[in-house]
Formats: C-alpha cells, sequence, structure tokens
DNA sequence: GTGGTCTAGACCACC
DNA sequence: GTGGTCTAGACCACG
C-alpha cells in the first residue's frame, strides 16, 4: 500500500488518498476483500494527520467502494455496479471536452479513453 | 448566456462559470469570436459578485480559451490545440476507473465517451 | 512609421505606442528632428482612438523624446543623455533577476544584453 | 521580510509585492525552502488587505517562484530554469534602449547590467 | 462604457 | 492554525 502524495497538489490531500485507492481497486492491485492499512498505520506511514485518513476512510465507506469491520478494520468491499454517478458523468462530459478543444481527435480521444479503461496494474 | 450554478455544490462558483463556459465553447453554443458578456451584466444576472465572475474570467484567459480586448471585453479565443494538459489525464483515468467500478462495461464506457465526445448544442 | 498594436496585451496601448517610438529612436529608424504622423493620422491608421495617441505623444514630450511644436507637429527631440532615469535602473535589475532564476547564466545574460543594445534597424 | 511598498505608484501593490519577493530570491536573501510569511502575517505587516497578498502569492505560485504546501503555507520552490520568458526579453530591449538614449555607452551599460545581475544581499 | 485593483470583513475547507 | 472563497462596496486606468 504505497501511497504518492503531493502535498503542493490543489487536490486536499483526504481526495488524494481516496482517488488512489479506488485506483489500485480498479487495476486489481486491491482485491475484493482484502484488508486496508488501520487508518494509524497509513498516517504513520505517509506523515499525515490522523484525521485526514479517516476522512478518506469515510468517503469511501460512503460511496460503497470499502466496508469496516469494528474488530478487523477496513477492507475493499464488493463492487455493487451500481451505475455511474451522475458526477462521475458531468466531470467525463467537461473534461471531454478539454480534450476536444486541446485539439484531440476522436479516434485519438476514444483510443485514450480505451487505453485508461483497460489499465491493470 | 444561462448559467446554472449551484451556491451549494463544494465546486467554487467561479470554477462553475469556467467549466460551463468551456462547455459552452466545445458544444458549439459559443463561437470563436463571440462576445461574452460583461462582468458587470453576468454578475448581475446571477445574482453574485463582479470578482468572482472576473475570477472565472481570468482563469479562462489565463488557460487561453478567452482573449480579453481592452476596448471591447471578452471574447472566444481561437482554440490553439495545445494537447491534452496532465491533470485533464489524471481526471480522465480516475473517472473511468469509477466507471469500470460502477458495473459499466468495456463497450457502454467507450459509447459514453463517444456520445460526450460528440455532443454538440 | 508602422506601429504593431496587440489589443490583447495587458499593456496599455498607449504605452505599446510610447515603446515602440522609444525604440524606434534608438535603433535609428526614427532620426532627430524628423517628424512624427499627426495625433489624426496615426489614429486613423492604427483604428484607435485620437485620445489614446494624444496620450502616448504627452508621455514622449515629458519624458523628453520629442518636442512638439504647434506649428508643425511632433519630431524627434536631440536625445540629451541625462543619464538613465531610476525607473529604468530598477526595471533592469528586476529582469536581470528573473533572468537569472530563469537558469540563463552570467555571460549569456551579459551577451544578450549586448545583443539586445547594439541592435539597430 | 520587509516590503517596501509605494501606495502611490502605478505599479499595483500585488505586483510590487511580487517584485520584491522575486528580487529576494534573486539575491539570495531568500533562499529555496525557506518558509514565506503567512498571509496574514504579511497583509497585517504591510497594512494592507490580505486578499492583495494573496493575490501575489497566488501569482508568484503560478510562474514557479514559490509553492503552497497545505499543511505549512507557503515557501520558495526549487527554480526549475525554464529559460527567460518572451516578456522578460521584450522588457530588456526597452529598457537597454533607454539607457543608450539616455547617453549611457555601450561599455557603461553592460558593466551596469554585470554590476545588477551579480547583485546578493 | 470596460476591466483592474483594493478594502474590510466574513465563512469555509483543510490539516 | 493555514489558505481559499465570496460579498458589497469603492476607486481608478483605459479607450
Amino acid at each position: 500500500m504505497l501511497l504518492h502524495l503531493d502535498f503542493h497538489s490543489e487536490i486536499p490531500i483526504y481526495q488524494q488518498i481516496r482517488n488512489q485507492i479506488v485506483l489500485g481497486i480498479a487495476d486489481g492491485s486491491l482485491g475484493v476483500g482484502q484488508r486496508l492499512p488501520t487508518i494509524r498505520a497509513l498516517a504513520q506511514e505517509a506523515g499525515i494527520n490522523m484525521m485526514t485518513v479517516s476522512k478518506a476512510y469515510q468517503l469511501l465507506k460512503q460511496e460503497g467502494y470499502i466496508q469496516t469491520d469494528r474488530r478487523s478494520g477496513a477492507m475493499v468491499a464488493p463492487q455493487p455496479g451500481a451505475g455511474p454517478r451522475a458526477e462521475t458523468m458531468e466531470a467525463l462530459r467537461l473534461h471531454l471536452s478539454e480534450l476536444r478543444l486541446a485539439g484531440v481527435g476522436r479516434e485519438a480521444a476514444l483510443e485514450l479513453c480505451a487505453r485508461l479503461y483497460d489499465e491493470e496494474g
């Protein structure tokens, strides 16, 4: 469980943690049922506040990506496949528009999307 | 020039304005050379402060989406097609992963992307 | 007398006019005693307001670069060689510092300055 | 961290702050990694508004001179040495021309530039 | 008329 | 504690 945090980024740290765990689940490096590090361990390893890690875990739990068990900590939840969130769709619309305005053609954009979708660790 | 602002969103208002103008340029509802509303007009219409609109315009100018002419205000700039920003790529990677975890299959995801890319007003 | 004005620049137009005339005098394309176009002519040619040209001429006169004669308009003044203005020195200090921070070495910077100093039309 | 602000200057205050910090980095009085005063502290010390300081910091960040760390404020960034900006070159051309018209000879001008380039606190 | 700058305050997100 | 955002007003430079 190696996190790459950028303390100079404009993305909040708790969000960076959340994003990297989501990416880890998607690319297979975090399997269903696998236990995540404890809040304390992750905070110490990354040199950040426990509250920050806690916030990330709460967010992931609320979004259904992980489950918490009082005895054994947090683990990757079976992914329900509930269909995309509205926010995800809106973000995709925006970023695909930016892609087009940046001069990326239709074919190139779709190839890029396919590559990013397929990505596995 | 109708903006839909969500004052309760966690996305800053100036960013929402920026996003909607980018989408407007991409879907063709804002053509190259077309004049944007003045800062004052947009602020009044949306019921927000001039400085908030000003911040959005400065961001758009800095990103190259619009130009300001000392004589006549802001207009849509010719899009330079400078290639995608690293941030756009990262965001796409994340959102496509979310799509997959939400149970959207490869074909469905690419169809969705194609549809979003093609979108024109 | 060809002016290249950038209406999208953050430098005011009257200042752009002033700068280009100073550069013209320095590189020899405008000789001492040579008559400048009338305010009206220059404004029409450049498609700008007469007030803007007037402001540039006033500035140039105040700085001693040109003289105005009620009968014959404006002409390039004999350059008094009064030593550099404090503002010029301050600007040079700032821009040379920027050069150094941008990684331009001492020799390269001085060669650049020599080249810019020598420039003649 | 002493700033000398001229409230009557035509140069905006936020730009004056930006310039003096750049000069401070260049002359060594602000070393890489050194923490800048907080926005609040600098604003109070200089008797100006927080937003004015904030604007200066945002400009410096955008230009790569400083970085902000969510945890501890702003610090001087490692200077990337990305080569001079076109604006810097244009400004140098103009000011060297002014120098020549002010009667400063080639040798004297280059000595002056060398002295300004070398300046260290 | 336009955009740019600045103020004096406030609230919020993040850590 | 920090920086980020926003407001409601004001003044100014520019054209």
